[in-house]
DNA sequence: GTCTATATGCAGATAGAC
DNA sequence: GTCTATCTGCATATAGAC
């Protein structure tokens, strides 16, 4: 019996069966492994079935790429707002977001590699850029939440703080994904977050 | 007259040439769409020409790597060097990258691509490894150079300095090729510069 | 919805004349 | 070294039975 005749799931669940596995696939090999077949094999699938789930291949590309930029989000920075010192809590939050990055440094830089084609792309350049600006923004909001639980206000804006953060944290990550430099990451984590913290709170200490 | 017979040329040439080509072809449709017809096509050349410079594709786009990362280390920190006050160092130098980006953005998305890619290549990651080392190692000369010149040692080590810069400035540059924001940009290289400055120059304020 | 079989095209690499 | 022609395999996508 050369057939066996699967059971009937909705498509939803089929089209992120083919997603997991597509991450799967690029995990180990890259964009460039995720042919279709190697995807629907790795679902369990035939090749067939990839079509009648997604239209084409940049269909599902841009699927991909809008559910894993969304699911990298995370809480990165939750830990600043459960500190009443600011250095403290942001280098535990830049300690964590290194963690993350450092348990599974494939995946990440499978999503590096996402952001990087999807920025290029001109149909799918929007997709990254609303990702970008929705993680400063809860960055932004964790940082208002720590400023109101503490009662002292920053000296900077809020919002420029968490770009700053947001670019301090992909900095070093990318920085560890090349070098694998464990001490040298945990060393620009201590200064900047000193150096950022000092700032952020000084009362204008030499006026 | 089918066949146009061409010059004989030394491979070294060819070569160049070749990748050359091949950068222009990634430029604009990114590491998949420099396949050797393409890359032989841009430059000119029939198909054929490839592989008797390169002996794979593999081996062109080891080539590739090394050559093109070389080249964009360029002297991105010679600003520190000029000048007296360290934050506006830092900052003008900051400021010379961001527009060196933004003069042609499709590049750097191309060089980002290709360290993602040599990240995860076991074969081709010691490329990314040393290039990021020796890019920290330029950074800390120009420091050492500066602290010198100007006197005034630095109250943090150099190389850990140059460490958090090169962090900056891929952190800013990545942020930017997503979300294209100039304000943005020049608002987080400010407050990076002031922050960094502050903390590499600090007497000891508060002892 | 599910599956097999297949159409069509392009990929990397090589052979062999010049 | 240079070129054309071609081998071989795999890519995406579709057709059509069940």
């Amino acid at each position: 019996m050369a057939s066996t005749t699967r059971e009937h799931r909705p498509t939803a669940e089929r089209r992120a069966q083919l997603l997991d596995a597509a991450v799967a696939v690029m995990r180990d090999g890259g964009i460039q492994a995720a042919t279709t077949r190697a995807v629907a094999d790795r679902a369990g699938l035939p090749q067939g079935a990839f079509h009648y789930c997604f239209r084409s291949k940049d269909e599902m590309f841009s699927a991909l790429l809008e559910r894993e930029l969304d699911a990298s989000l995370g809480n990165a920075w939750e830990a600043v707002a459960h500190t009443r010192d600011l250095e403290t809590g942001i280098a535990a939050a830049l300690r964590a977001i290194l963690d993350r990055v450092r348990s599974d440094p494939e995946y990440h830089l499978l999503t590096a590699e996402l952001v990087d084609v999807a920025a290029r792309t001109p149909e799918l350049a929007h997709i990254a850029s609303r990702e970008h600006t929705a993680y400063v923004d809860q960055t932004d909001r964790i940082l208002r939440q720590w400023q109101e639980s503490v009662g002292t206000p920053l000296s900077v804006d809020s919002q420029l703080l968490a770009q700053v953060l947001v670019a301090a944290s992909s900095g070093i990550t990318s920085a560890w994904l090349s070098a694998r430099d464990d001490e040298a990451a945990h060393e620009s984590i201590a200064l900047l977050s000193s150096a950022l913290a000092v700032k952020a709170a000084q009362q204008d200490l030499r006026a």
